[in-house]
DNA sequence: ATTATCTATAGATCTATAGATAATGC
DNA sequence: ATTATCTATAGATCTATAGATAATGC
């Protein structure tokens, strides 16, 4: 976000340039899967010369990947900054976990990138992951969680959120608006918490989303 | 499985033609992503002439659709009749997630299936999803869960599921042998079972696997 | 005689690069 | 003078089909 500007005039055209690419990158990752796009039409849709693509990027693997890291470490970030003024570190972990699956109407591109790629980066070491990492320690240290292995309750918590993405976006017939609260309520007991706090926490009032 | 064994010989040469496709897609699907499999190289890992692929699927995205759901069915059936002798179904849910867990030293390659490419499939009518709504009906009914939404449950137990196998497969180090029983255990407590209760469940003796 | 499979290929992509053009630095 | 972008294209795929071959039915 806040990234010092770039020094030369160039430096800031070439940055320019590759967000353009992943900004293309991203909207064809919401809706259609990966192979199925060409560089051509990446290129087309970034208003870019075909040929830059190269400049940037060796593949469309590689592209797509950055675009994926950039989806991660934006909704982290986001996420960081939402929960930032809250204490309990069990309520950080279930706001994140409302909000994420809010995102469905919130910022519906980013769910539908995470649904469709989201599974094999549950376990990255940028965006998402450490973040959910950390506020697990956290809240095992404060003692309000009881898990045998983190790394465990990591896969296991993100998966059902992008379970809980997944069914909203392809059947929102079948989802309220609650059911995000639902869900975090259920994490904080699958993760060692009483029924009643975890129903509370997971009804807190929840910070202003950007 | 124990399908009428078809009328005519040509009939079953059809479909023995139609099951090397699939079954070559099922290997391909295990290893790499989607789309970066020709046709060609398809119906030579099927040992079936180029032509033929187009007797039985208009397009790649159709032969990989029918073996993610011929792996969806194997599966679900496995797990019906492993699980068909036992009585209470929250244990038999809890059982079914602990098989499920350890496909990735029975069935590597179904495991490898289900994570590439389960979670468009986690509200499917077909394979696994209606057998695990199923299971969570069940065990509603019996007083056994307590939950508000069904259809979030499903979706948050399957993708915690993949999680988890995403997980052991991409780091065998940080999960044990036992892991699968207990995120089988935290699924109960997720679904409204007390703590020694789910622990009991998830540690019940296994059925024989096949 | 019928049906499925196989081989060969035309036409349509798509990728990667070479060389020309435009923008910036000094 | 340097660096990034753009345009154009050669070569390498890859798909879909047409026509020939092989297997089965009757």
């Amino acid at each position: 976000m806040s990234v010092q500007r770039p020094a030369s005039r160039l430096e800031r055209r070439k940055t320019r340039t590759r967000q353009a690419l992943i900004a293309a990158a991203r909207d064809f990752l919401a809706r259609q899967g990966l192979a199925e796009v060409s560089i051509q039409e990446l290129t087309e849709a970034a208003d870019v010369g075909f040929g830059s693509f190269y400049n940037h990027f060796g593949s469309k693997e590689e592209l797509f990947h950055a675009a994926i890291a950039d989806v991660l470490e934006e909704h982290g970030q986001l996420l960081d900054e939402l929960t930032a003024d809250i204490e309990d570190p069990a309520e950080v972990f279930a706001a994140s976990v409302r909000l994420t699956g809010r995102l469905v109407e919130t910022h519906p591109q980013i769910a539908r990138v995470l649904t469709r790629t989201g599974l094999p980066y549950l376990d990255s070491d940028k965006g998402l992951a450490p973040r959910a990492l950390r506020d697990i320690h956290r809240a095992m240290e404060a003692g309000r969680f009881h898990i045998a292995n983190p790394h465990v309750a990591l896969a296991g918590a993100g998966g059902s959120l992008l379970g809980f993405l997944q069914l909203w976006l392809e059947h929102p017939d079948l989802v309220t608006e609650d059911s995000p609260d639902e869900l975090a309520e259920q994490l904080l007991r699958m993760f060692g918490m009483g029924h009643e706090e975890a129903r509370a926490i997971a009804r807190r009032p929840l910070p202003d989303r950007a």
